[in-house]
DNA sequence: TATTGTTATACTCTATAACTATA
DNA sequence: TATAGTTATAGAGTATAACAATA
């Protein structure tokens, strides 16, 4: 069981990383604009949270984004220690194609089940997975 | 799906790591002693290609086990360059016990369903798993 | 005092390249 | 020349500790 899962997180996970390369992004990265284009303002304190990762570690995932011009950082008002980030249009127009591409490599591994098949795994896995994390 | 087959694998690998460090193994070592106690006389070379990891990562690995006095290493009479590994009294013993553990962090992630469930959704990984490798 | 963003640093995992001794 | 084991090293990815600015 651990051993199937594994296989078939490691077949996803390779998938992902190849195709996400074309838009010079890591897998790391793909979940971080992400956050950022559906919450606009949250910070890099609040996306170290969310992703459960040490907040120094997104300190350079934000500062490519930046450099890039996918996103902008804005100083809050309320509280000028925090900044709230900002997707700009490019970041939207990349995180879109992104997204697009990463339903293709999702679709590509389903595609050995059918679709009544492929509900039933995901819902199997939901009741598997973690309840609180 | 590649969201939930992540947080599956994440509980499952965490979970692992926790118990297994009990016996002084990590994750990768697991599947290491494994191998050689079910296949006395492999060589840390075909190690390396049944775990599709490279050959100097076994190194260091087989080499703790050795200085546990988990295996043993000995010289082959019809290549001498090759080192057949076999597990001591104490490395089988060991393996015995955290298999068992092992064990009990599939079956605990798997409490949450029904042992039908278990089978089906073994079964439905397995065909989405990639053929080969 | 506590928190945000940041720097510096360390550790793990895995990869490549080059060496030695055998073949 | 090719292969088995090994060494040294490099690159991700993620962790901890400490700092300046702000609360």
């Amino acid at each position: 069981m651990g051993y199937n899962v594994r296989r078939v997180w490691a077949a996803l996970a390779d998938g992902f990383a190849e195709r996400m390369q074309v838009y010079g992004l890591r897998p790391a990265d793909y979940p971080v604009l992400s956050l950022i284009a559906h919450n606009p303002g949250i910070t890099s304190r609040q996306l170290a949270a969310t992703l459960r990762v040490q907040p120094s570690n997104m300190v350079g995932i934000v500062d490519a984004f930046e450099r890039r011009g996918l996103i902008a950082k804005h100083r809050q008002a309320m509280d000028r220690r925090a900044l709230g980030l900002h997707a700009t249009v490019a970041g939207r127009r990349l995180l879109r194609d992104a997204a697009r591409t990463a339903r293709q490599v999702e679709a590509e591994v389903a595609s050995a089940l059918s679709p009544e098949e492929n509900q039933l795994l995901l819902a199997l896995l939901q009741r598997v997975a973690p309840r609180d994390a």
